[in-house]
RNA sequence: GGCCUUAUCGUCUAACGGUUUAGGACGCGGCCCUCUCAAGGCCGAAAUACGGGUUCGAUUCCCGUUAAGGCUACCA
């Protein structure tokens, strides 16, 4: 049995789409799975879409994610160049070999020409297809015009009434014919090659033996056979995924939303949670878990249980599952996330001990799904209440509120260094020598020491902060009572 | 238009011909817990696109229809 190598080999646009995630990551678990190897391939043959720092924003992304690659073009390996805009004489070697064995041909036709040619079809509601006007040449004319230098591009030859099968993993048998195959260029004018050519040589050179890929190159696959067959090379096995959708149920793009990963970062997502996330799109494990880790994915993952059909990118429950991730992890760990998260807020300039930020954590992680929230949804942790929550006031402070609140401050002065029991057992006292409910003091003095009406538990919040600075807030919320 | 692919709750999905009154999750609604908000627990509404076959029996197999998507470049 020969060696799982796998690939993941995007086109640097500029960003890593989250489809493109969900390929590299289904390459990466089945390579991790198999004990095979994982390659990351930059196909950048198209000059015209050059973008700076884009294979460097994908390396980024891809990193980000957690997924580590074994060759590419930053680490090297056994079959570099991974970069294919340093494989060009590659091509132009195996392109020519198919020239010379009469599977390809050169063609001279400028852009216009082509246009022309394809307007004319579709007006006579032809089949858009190159009609191998170049074949009429003979070995002569095509002589002159390649010694004179007329710009030309080489075409593969698509044979005539065959049919082409192969056996895709995610999808049985596929059968294209023969004449539904255009006669696709194979080198392009500039001396680059179309991807069809680049990624077959290479997936051969590089000794790949699946091809998992998205389910957009389904079409185009029997243009791949085609060319494995005239070279007499071994076909790898084809795995072509379901697309990622956008809610109409198009293909995911932007216009829609977010598709970058690098977005997704921005927004506070957690690695973890849109790997988990995207893993799920797609391929389940059999049973009712949905809670994985990427070294669980790792063991849990099989190509044979891809799905089909196409998925929508779900945000609320990728949302749902970044809270399910954030809450998992050990205070340290969203400690170091949320003093990040404060350098970058406008608390930056404030300093927390990490015992101060850990008993926050603790108070507010079953009520976050990011680590923004911490500092959105509990400012009061890190400054005093800048305003108070009109509707929660119009509710909870009544006139005879702040005299309430006056008593507390009282009670809570005499209490040496107390714990949350023990502001709790100051306020029973309180209310009962005032004679009112519980609630009646502990809804305003949230209100006071907060400014909002929701949030960890009361004592939770008047230990956190402590007592001289709970005292200070009631007597400023007195003010404003006033 | 042509070719290819797909089709279970709103969404992600389970069910590899019978154990199914079609299961789980997100979201939604209700209840419980409770100082609030969450979290948690319980409950609920919600789907096999349609039509033919095959079979004792179809979500599951076959055909067709419909719908959706992809491809149809000297882009990947």
């Amino acid at each position: 049995m020969s060696r799982i190598r796998v690939r993941f080999a995007p086109s640097p646009t500029g960003y890593l789409h989250v489809g493109g995630l969900r390929t590299a990551l289904y390459n990466y678990l089945f390579a991790r799975k198999q004990n095979g190897t994982f390659i990351l391939r930059i196909e950048d043959t198209d000059r015209s879409r050059y973008v700076e720092h884009a294979e460097e924003n994908l390396i980024e992304a891809l990193k980000w994610a957690g997924l580590v690659w074994d060759e590419g073009p930053d680490c090297g390996g056994p079959k570099a160049p991974y970069r294919q805009s340093e494989r060009l004489a590659l091509y132009r070697e195996h392109a020519l070999k198919l020239v010379d064995q009469g599977n390809a041909y050169y063609a001279f036709d400028t852009a216009d020409e082509l246009e022309e040619m394809r307007k004319e079809q579709e007006q006579m509601r032809l089949p858009v297809k190159y009609d191998r006007r170049a074949l009429k040449l003979s070995a002569a004319e095509v002589d002159a015009k390649l010694a004179a230098g007329v710009p030309h591009v080489i075409r593969m030859k698509v044979p005539d009434l065959t049919t082409v099968t192969f056996d895709d993993i995610v999808r049985g048998k596929v059968e294209f014919a023969s004449e539904q195959i255009d006669d696709q260029v194979l080198l392009k004018s500039d001396g680059f090659p179309t991807y069809h050519l680049a990624n077959v040589v290479d997936d051969h050179l590089m000794e790949v033996s699946h091809v998992i890929r998205g389910e957009e190159w389904l079409s185009s696959t029997p243009k791949h056979v085609l060319l494995y067959q005239y070279f007499g090379w071994e076909l790898p096995q084809f795995a072509h995924l379901p697309l990622l959708l956008n809610p109409d149920k198009s293909k995911l793009s932007k216009r829609q939303g977010d598709v970058a990963v690098e977005d997704y970062r921005a927004k506070g997502y957690l690695p973890e949670a849109l790997v988990n996330f995207v893993a799920l799109l797609g391929w389940n494990p059999g049973d009712e878990r949905e809670l994985f880790s990427l070294h669980e994915l790792v063991n849990e993952f099989s190509i044979e249980r891809v799905g089909k059909s196409g998925a929508v990118f779900n945000l609320e429950k990728l949302n749902w599952m970044n809270a399910e991730h954030l809450r998992k992890k050990s205070d340290a760990e969203i400690l170091r996330l949320l003093k990040n998260e404060l350098k970058q807020s406008e608390f930056k300039d404030a300093t927390f001990s990490d015992e101060y930020l850990v008993k926050v954590i603790g108070a507010m992680r079953e009520r976050v799904s990011f680590v923004k929230d911490f500092v959105e949804k509990s400012p009061y942790f890190f400054r005093r209440p800048k305003q108070f929550d009109p509707d929660v006031v119009k509710k909870r402070w009544k006139p005879e509120s702040s005299g309430y609140l006056k008593s507390l401050t009282q009670e809570f002065s005499s209490l040496t260094n107390p714990n949350k029991e023990e502001y709790e057992a100051a306020l029973h006292r309180t209310a009962q020598s005032l004679n009112v409910g519980n609630g009646q003091l502990i809804h305003p003095l949230r209100l006071a020491v907060s400014g909002t009406g929701s949030g960890p538990g009361l004592y939770d919040i008047l230990f956190i902060i402590g007592k001289e600075e709970t005292i200070k807030r009631i007597e400023l919320a007195i003010e404003k009572i006033k």
